[in-house]
DNA sequence: CAACTAATTTAGTCGGACCTAAATTATGAT
DNA sequence: ATCATAATTTAGGTCCGACTAAATTAGTTG
């Protein structure tokens, strides 16, 4: 009974931050007020500041001084709005034909304007993707996230080893903009041709092309390698 | 050197008083305080509150207890937000199949979180429309908006004038829905088959179909009268 | 275990946008 | 010209979301 209902006027503010703890605490247990603040480019105390108005809304539990969990309802929240901003970027690049890197911002606005019938159409239009531009698995219309195969990085990879290109962070379109330059898009197959030691450039087959990168850039790299067998993983 | 400082950062309820105004002026010489809240569905007093805001952003003149203005950079915003909601809506219809009662609350939020450069890419992709689904004309990119032949009203139409729908108010999506089901629709060819007495109901023929409507709705329909000379005005 | 440091919260402000209730100004009628 | 009414503004308050500066707590290290 508690779920359905504050999920419909949550703020665009609000809805950043659920997104941003959601992020924070996929990827590192728990989510820390100065991460919060830095991630939204925004003072600490402004975090602390809405702390509690989010678990005055039950969308996070609070022990100050200790951290932040999202409860049901605000793991819901976020993971609705992810699914808008990726679904919104695959709808821009796929229908309108915006370049990899401009969508993110496009996607950060529309997040929070767009409602469930227009994100749901937007899905149908360009048939359902499972993954957004970058590579990012599209949460569920039902708020479920399907469990993200392990993927290693590009600075992972042995010589000699063939991979395809599964996700790049999608924050950063100078990067974007850097690695289409190279080939570099989602799905490509590349190689590692060499490397060299004491964390050196990395030399890749990419498709046809050859090209070398530093180390730093291939550590935000995901791969899926490519084993003897299809990875016919479902 | 003033103008295109300001017209980038304007918050949503800004672009949504400008537009309001914007209307108001338009149609009927001054926009007074009350007009503007009840348009805005806001109290009179919070319209006071606000309009000092805008003449201090150089939107609009203000000269208290009698009336409010648009300045230069005030229209200018205030098409730019009309152009956006006018592409979105064409956009939503032509290209996602929305029906024409459900494009204006979506168009609402996002003409205030559509990027120019969206907006463009939107219109572009369905062929640079001149109206929106409900007949009103789009601004262009460059904030002019091309004069509006005159229309008649359906009510204004005598007994057997043939007319095209023209144009209807994208506001009530109740209305909408009634027109739709009667066949009534932009570019459709009505003719007065017979009007009773005493402002009663008025017949029409509706492409092959016969409807009979209460003149208060045929004031709500716009309509360009056909003359003997097809009308190929441009 | 005491002390320092880093993380976090509290205190105090601010601006935007809204509200209700109470003044004020303008206007039209007598 | 005065007076009632309608339109508008002022007064006073709320909430949200941000800020800086100052305090507090937690954690680590000597």
């Amino acid at each position: 009974m508690t779920g359905a209902r504050a999920l419909r006027d949550l703020t665009a503010p609000v809805e950043d931050y659920l997104k941003t703890i959601y992020e924070l605490e996929a990827g590192g247990g728990l989510a820390g007020t100065n991460e919060i603040a830095a991630a939204l480019g925004v003072a600490a105390p402004s975090v602390s500041g809405m702390l509690p108005r989010l678990a005055q809304q039950g969308l996070v539990t609070h022990e100050p001084y200790k951290g932040v969990h999202l409860t049901r309802d605000g793991r819901r929240a976020a993971l609705r709005t992810i699914r808008r901003h990726r679904v919104i970027e695959s709808y821009l690049t796929r229908a309108l034909g915006y370049p990899w890197d401009r969508v993110h911002d496009e996607a950060e606005r529309l997040e929070h304007a767009a409602s469930d019938e227009l994100i749901d159409r937007m899905a149908a239009a360009i048939g359902e993707p499972e993954t957004d531009p970058h590579g990012a698995p599209i949460p569920t219309r039902e708020g479920t996230l399907t469990a993200e195969p392990a993927l290693s990085t590009l600075a992972e990879l042995g010589e000699g080893d063939p991979a395809r290109i599964a996700r790049v962070s999608d924050r950063d379109g100078e990067r974007l903009r850097y690695l289409a330059t190279l080939g570099i898009t989602i799905g490509t197959q590349v190689e590692v041709v060499s490397r060299e030691p004491y964390d050196g450039p990395i030399a890749l087959r990419i498709g046809a092309r050859r090209r070398v990168i530093g180390p730093e850039l291939a550590r935000h790299i995901l791969v899926t390698p490519i084993h003897a067998k299809r990875p016919h993983r479902r």
